[in-house]
DNA sequence: TTCATAGTTCGATGCTAATCGAAGCATTAA
DNA sequence: TTAATGCTTCGATTAGCATCGAACTATGAA
């Protein structure tokens, strides 16, 4: 029978996890890239990007090409609205984000979102910079303090280089498991790659967890808490 | 990977058809039973069981037993917003309830909902009877007027018999493919029985069809047209 | 009690859609 | 030009879920 999808087409298209990862992440008000699109949504390129055809299709999201880059965001601020007041439902009816797996406390404590450090350690480390006044955020996005200037370069990150390419050296990135922000960028990107370098931390193959080790943490829980 | 669907289950839960069928019809704020919710959605009553169990337990639909029937209503009014959101996203983007197939123009025309007249010529009988003032709608529901009570005697129904049931007289049933109001409730059925009786219409069976003769359609619209 | 109605559960079926590997474009860099 | 990167298309597989027939439970009516 089935006369009109209507309102089920469109929540269909928001009822799909990889897609509602993609879609929260776009929450963030910033374009991002199919792969980093991907990354966010665990799945591979090409499922990302059936999905993104899809979503681009029903007119959730609107791509804009720049380079060889697609960047994606949200088609309207109908889409953000409808997307918090799911976030409201799910939140009000206990279904929130569960933990499924048993690796999964591990990977919410800490994973690799693209390239820089996510999860709950992922959080506290943005949020401790900020509260060290090291990087500070606003409307327009996170930028480093003269203060976050020393701090990299006595760290052992080159600036320089990093400014030497294209990538934002600051952004924020909205974390799955927490909903809270954690550092992207190439600073962000740096930083994970001085505590693989300075031996706090490395990275699980075949998974995206970042395991700690104990000195590691403790050297961490230093560095963001002053 | 699939770490939380959180949004996506919500989502999903609104995103089958039968299902949001089921919500829109509900979206009039009145209670409706397993049996009715299942003739709106266009599945069996098994089909309906199935749906509404996956519903309350998403706790997007709180069941009230009353007697051996079971009505349920919409969980709150966060359901209802994004009901709508959703509602206008579809209409932005142009997923307006579409014809899927070639006998639906029928179905849109004149079908039955349970057991009164539903479709384009459904929401016509409703529009035509309140213009006449045979019929009141307010905040509690629809009900005969004086001269509708008038009306119903002479065109040959029985209220007091209908009045003897617990059914209630008049009722207002959201319509899919019109998204208008049209009557339900025990007079509701009672006309449509009444159409039949008079030859002006007869159903098709195993459809959902109510196809009028040509004389029954003018006899209708005088009916409706004063 | 028996019968009818409302609703659910179970089991089987069939369709849809998500997923990924492999290969193909397309754009940029060297 | 070649090489590399970003993304898409194609094809095959798989899994989940909507659907309905049949049987069962529960409530109410006679």
């Amino acid at each position: 029978m089935k006369e009109g999808p209507d309102i089920a087409r469109v929540a269909a298209l928001l009822g799909d996890p990889a897609r509602a990862n993609m879609l929260t992440a776009l929450m963030s008000g910033r374009a991002l890239t199919a792969a980093e699109l991907a990354q966010e949504a665990g799945v591979t390129p090409q499922t990302a990007s059936s999905h993104l055809a899809k979503l681009e299709a029903g007119q959730i999201v609107v791509p804009r090409k720049q380079g060889r880059h697609r960047y994606f965001t949200l088609s309207g601020p109908d889409i953000v609205e409808a997307l918090e007041i799911l976030m409201g439902i799910a939140n009000r009816v206990g279904h929130n984000r569960v933990r499924t797996g048993p690796k999964d406390p591990e990977l919410r404590k800490a994973r690799v979102c693209y390239d820089h450090l996510a999860g709950d350690m992922g959080v506290a480390l943005f949020d401790g910079l900020a509260k060290r006044k090291l990087i500070e955020s606003n409307i327009n996005g996170v930028a480093l303090t003269p203060a976050g200037i020393d701090f990299a370069n006595t760290f052992g990150i080159d600036l320089d280089g990093l400014r030497a390419k294209r990538r934002p050296l600051c952004r924020e990135c909205l974390d799955w498991s927490a909903r809270q922000s954690h550092l992207a960028g190439s600073f962000g990107a740096a930083l994970l790659d001085r505590f693989y370098d300075l031996g706090w931390a490395r990275r699980i193959p075949e998974s995206r967890v970042v395991r700690f080790s104990d000195a590691g943490e403790k050297s961490f829980r230093d560095l963001i808490n002053p």
